[in-house]
DNA sequence: TGTTCGTTCAACCATGTAGTTGACTGATAG
DNA sequence: CTATCAGTCAACTACATGGTTGAACGAACA
């Protein structure tokens, strides 16, 4: 879990394109190597392997050369990687939403006790003093 | 479920940025003004301010005004798309690996049924004719 | 009604990305 | 050993991104 934020960068950036994500795709289906991958799009051949190099960059495949070509292989663990950075947001988030709950269940004078559930939106406190810099 | 592709676009760059991952870590955990979330940064306000328009666009977060200042709201359903959209390309490849793993039980005399458990990698059976091209 | 304060816009620079074409490399199959 | 074929590299174009500075905007307070 070492996630240095160099990597997440690379990671996201690599599935910032469509190109990329239907390459991604197609390689979770099935192993296929670079060439049979390019016949899928109306890019250059040339175009399709910096695509996959961004990939491999992003540690989201890996390169295996079997005969004379080179298949691509999906890395399943900076899927993983990714997701759970992203679950981390969510569940900062979610977690706020609790304390928030709780506070106005508490402060309120019973009149609706742990019924205020997720349709509540836009909590307006507005002075949440403790937030420290999550660097990353 | 939507999910242009522009917006995944939108939302996987938007994430590629330590300084934007730090800024939803920030809004993640409390509300905050632009202003108080540019005093956490060596950078400008206006810098800031882009960062938080790119957000913005990939439907991150949103803006609203309260008094003079403008509040930074995070919107976790983006999240919520971007972490589905990854872990469906997980169960594309966990739905193949449970194919070949089945395949392999097969056909293998029972030597050790259900046996070959997730250790397994790199599976060398490079014949794989069904993929369509899922664009996107 | 100003003025002020928080924020955005415009212009600019440097760098990165996505694509092309054409030359090059290097492992494999003959 | 050599020709071939899959893939990469280099150079170039066009455009996007991330940053700066300074001017402009717009809502709210006095």
């Amino acid at each position: 879990m070492v996630e240095r934020t160099e990597q997440l960068d690379f990671l996201f950036l690599a599935l910032a394109d469509a190109t990329r994500r239907s390459i991604l795709a197609l390689v979770a289906e099935a192993e296929l190597s670079i060439g049979m991958i390019a016949q899928h799009f109306d890019l250059t051949f040339a175009a399709i392997s910096k695509h996959i190099q961004v990939l491999e960059r992003a540690n989201l495949i890996r390169k295996e050369r079997r005969g004379k070509e080179q298949m691509v292989l999906i890395v399943p663990a900076s899927l993983t990687v990714a997701r759970e950075h992203i679950a981390r947001y969510e569940q900062m988030w979610e977690e706020r939403f609790l304390r928030l709950d709780a506070l106005l269940n508490d402060s309120a004078t019973q009149e609706s006790p742990t019924k205020t559930t997720k349709s509540r939106r836009s909590a307006a406190h507005g002075k949440a003093k403790r937030y420290q810099r999550p660097r990353q």
